[in-house]
DNA sequence: AAATGCGACAACCGCTTCACT
DNA sequence: CAGTGAAGCGGTTGTCGCATT
């Protein structure tokens, strides 16, 4: 009583930043094992000198295994805008619509290029309605300027062509199951894959070819915990290990490569996709030639890689 | 080649909401 | 019903990498 709100952690021997490899492994390991019932319990009981929070925040932007990932495509934007047009700011509600992304991925797009290309459009428009060559409306139903059709019409395989915002709707109203029918419309090539541009940081997707795009298996109620323990009653398990006593990936050298080599003794496992996909991620593909998509990921040479894990 | 600017995105902070007692 | 703690949410900042000068 009256002593306010407790901080959400004890700010001394809190590490903040960017997260390491190990931590992740560390997050992944204990949420593997525990669940993520208690936040605020798990960095003491994981071994993390991390709040809860961010632990928390960790797991759910970047690490949870049913994150799609990737650029958002044309579908996806427009959705985006359409959605904010009627509820605000209300990013996990938007989110809520795409499964496999974040509210805060979501935010940023709309913060990095959504909200600037409306803006773009807006004086576009204002402009042109100051040479009295366009009515007046503003509203959500005005047609997709030129730019916006090309992007859509060359991004989609599907031979709809969108003249206006509207003719999305089926694409958002269809919130049953929107994002499958997304990936299904626009990457009709495989339909039983998301492509996932790793190493994007330009976020240009007209300049990205497929073939320049990594296929993974898309599946979003995947359960990676499975997929880590795998069958194969013989191997490592990420689980195996104790990641409480490792502070460097130095010391996880050893277990990661029994792992990744009993994992390539069984490929032929669909399971195999994920892990390798996540290890790479982590950035934990020291021994690509034992990975079929070996270049997912990672940019690294094991040397590289865990030279400059240690801080 | 170095300096600077800018865009993208991960992460933090503080407030709100929710669930429990 | 009020008080409390924990999770969730949204705004904002920090950092990194790339592009430009």
């Amino acid at each position: 009583m009256g002593k306010g709100r407790r901080p959400c952690c004890d700010k001394a021997g809190v590490k903040k930043g960017p997260w390491s490899q190990a931590e992740d492994i560390k997050l992944i390991s204990f949420i593997q094992k525990h669940g993520h019932s208690n936040w605020r319990a798990l960095p003491k009981l994981s071994g993390l000198a991390r709040c809860g929070k961010s632990c928390r925040l960790r797991w759910v932007n970047y690490l949870r295994p049913d994150l799609k990932r990737g650029n958002f495509t044309p579908h996806e934007e427009e959705a985006i805008i359409k959605l904010h047009q009627e509820l605000g700011n209300k990013w996990s509600k938007i989110a809520s619509k795409f499964p496999g992304r974040t509210d805060n991925e979501i935010k940023n797009v709309w913060n990095t290029h959504l909200k600037k290309r409306l803006k773009a459009k807006e004086s576009k428009q204002s402009s042109m309605e100051s040479c009295n060559t366009l009515s007046t409306t503003t509203s959500i139903d005005e047609p997709l300027d030129e730019s916006m059709k090309d992007t859509l019409e060359h991004s989609s395989s599907s031979s709809t062509t969108y003249t206006s915002i509207e003719d999305l709707g089926p694409i958002i109203d269809d919130l049953g199951d929107p994002v499958s029918t997304i990936v299904e419309n626009i990457y009709e090539k495989d339909e039983t894959s998301a492509i996932i541009d790793n190493n994007n940081n330009n976020n240009n997707n007209e300049n990205n070819s497929l073939d320049e795009l990594i296929e993974i298996p898309f599946e979003p109620n995947l359960d990676i915990w499975d997929l880590l323990d795998g069958d194969n009653s013989n191997s490592t398990h990420l689980s195996d290990v104790n990641f409480n006593e490792v502070d460097t990936l130095d010391e996880l050298a050893p277990e990661i490569d029994n792992l990744t080599n009993n994992q390539a003794n069984n490929n032929n496992d669909g399971n195999w996709w994920w892990l390798v996909y996540l290890e790479n991620e982590l950035g934990l593909n020291h021994n690509e030639s034992t990975s079929p998509q070996s270049t997912i990921g990672s940019n690294h040479g094991s040397d590289q890689l865990f030279k400059g894990v240690e801080s």
